[in-house]
DNA sequence: AATGAATGAGGATTCATTCAT
DNA sequence: AATGAATGAATCCTCATTCAT
């Protein structure tokens, strides 16, 4: 029979304060990051990262509980940065030029993804792991819980008249939108944003047509 | 010194001809389908696999030269069904109800997932997959190129004016939006099907209009 | 605790008779003979055997009872030869025209390698291998016994006054001796052949000084 | 088809420093030994080294990278160790007392096996295992080009007008004919030793003669 | 008799994590 | 606190041999 995959522990050990340690907490994660975007998560084992990150294997579980923990800060690094941006997008000030124009500077800043090739290819790395590893969910829940409560604020803010759990909705299927453009290939990169505009401009319109 | 991870062999062992051996095959394959679906692709052992199965270890290697060849077979069955929707698609036929109608109709049988939970749930797991396992590389861009070519007929019949290379590309960036529909949670499910088909038609309409 | 190897049994499961029995049997040894000239005894499995000589593997086991058994066929084959040849030496004959004589013609009959690179290699292995599988000591012991007998008959026919038992010892050294030019590599060849008879009669010589 | 054999690497994992890691890897050899000694190579197992060995097999990992570095290491051990013996031999010493003095003594010195029978027997094996296994077949050459130009010095130093290249094959032979005594049972051994002695003085007084 | 798919015990190797120093 | 050698359960995979067809 198989048996249940358990969930561990993935709080860090403990908050780095020492300036070294904090070096030593972003290396290990940079390391991560490195060996994740070049081979692949399957392959990771925390002597090599550790080795890679020019820390002994013993101090990076001065840092992290276990491996999991690792990946966890990675994922959890990634969305707060993602959910940064949404909280400082400026509904209001974008709505005084109309609805269109909100929408349309929404998608460009908050759903738009990095510019830099190497932060796409490892958050499209990270977005797929949030669905393979259990270890991962709550902070999938966590991130959709976030954006959805967003959305709605947003989109109550520019007019819809949706329900509040209709918008939800809504603001959980645009979050999945947004993926797109992180699962986009470089080679069709200047243009994938634009269409990513679009789409994700479509979307948003229908609660304020219905 | 991070070391190259090595691609293994992925081609089955060998054609399964008796009628046995092709039962076995889905046997395998099917045990793998659900416990990936229920545990992840992390934990997948082979011992499991044969276990759930109901056949014994060698045989499950008689049949694949080693684990990743399983998930590989599964990840082609999987694109192999989403391409056989895509060849059997009749866009002239739906063109004569106009270029609206026809759109909406791939959408909704094109880039629509299947309708069971448990399909889409596996559909999202094995496409995460071909993000995090180098060997399914070649399996995805495989897969990237047909979708692609044949975005740019049904686009060139449908009458849009752009050229080869850039419908391509739209080719590609459609393929990341059908992705959408698969990463959407069940909870958001009736809607998220009318807003793929909004995002989706949304894109496709970019190139007959400029 | 390490278990002790358990020698197993080993004779043919039947004395082929048809032609075609023959064929097989033939089959199975040659391509296990090469099998073993090209990568050696450890990586040796039945089902390459099987396959190197075109027979199925159901067969190979209607020949021979266990992987052993042709392997010591191999050997048993190898040690009937070079027995033939000391039988067939007449000793007598060369006598005639002396002592000297006599043992540097023995030397080169008896003791001479065959003139075959393939035949040195693979000879040169199975030599090996009787040190290394105790599946073949009991072949290995037989041959020293028979060649120690038949160094004591023309050791004494050509007038050694040294006893039985002391005749025996020098055979059995004859016979490792000889082995010295089944190792010797290709590149030293024309000349070991002359090098080998210096030894060889060096030795035996000595019986007939004390 | 049969496949190429593929050749591991055989290099120690890491260089011990720590006192207790040179006697692990002590521990781990001598283990290894006599499981040798004992049941011969093919039934040899790592599980069954480190048992032997009362360490954990986790540890014998540390120090060597997999199975075929073990017994590679025993052979370099015993091939560096007769090489001692040669370079340490003092031809130009016993050149004093004249030719046949200096061959005499090198052939005791130098030719001859050690006097233990557990060595003699493991040295036996460990020169099959040279034939049997590609690993070792690097091992094996360098040694050869140990001794040979070892011969070459040595037999100028004793006056040979023989080429080098001619030395060189000479001194190839002699290392096969100093196996000899190494594949020489027990019951002979007294005796062999003496008569190992006279093959080795007979085939080196070829290169003063000519 | 001939076949070759099926079997599963056995063996090599890895790697997350600990803990003595 | 810092280290990195030590651990052994876990897991992949092989292959000699059998036996149903």
């Amino acid at each position: 029979m198989a048996k249940e995959a358990p969930t561990r522990r993935v709080e860090p050990r403990k908050l780095p304060s020492r300036k070294s340690s904090r070096e030593r907490v972003d290396a290990i994660l940079n390391a991560t990051r490195e060996l994740i975007a070049k081979d692949g998560l399957e392959t990771l084992n925390t002597n090599q990262i550790a080795e890679h990150a020019g820390i002994p294997i013993g101090s990076v579980y001065q840092y992290f509980p276990n491996k999991q923990a690792i990946v966890y800060a990675l994922v959890q690094d990634y969305l707060t940065e993602l959910e940064a941006r949404i909280e400082a997008f400026p509904m209001e000030k974008h709505l005084k030029k109309g609805l269109n124009h909100a929408l349309k500077m929404m998608s460009r800043t908050v759903t738009a993804p990095s510019t830099f090739a190497y932060e796409r290819k490892l958050g499209r790395i990270l977005l797929s792991a949030m669905d393979l590893y259990p270890e991962l969910r709550e902070l999938s829940d966590a991130h959709v819980e976030f954006c959805a409560d967003s959305a709605v604020q947003h989109l109550q803010l520019a007019g819809s008249k949706w329900s509040v759990e209709r918008l939800r909705k809504l603001g959980r299927y645009i979050l999945e939108v947004r993926r797109t453009i992180y699962y986009a290939p470089e080679e069709i990169m200047p243009d994938a944003i634009r269409w990513q505009e679009a789409a994700t401009i479509a979307v948003i319109s229908q609660c304020f047509e219905d």
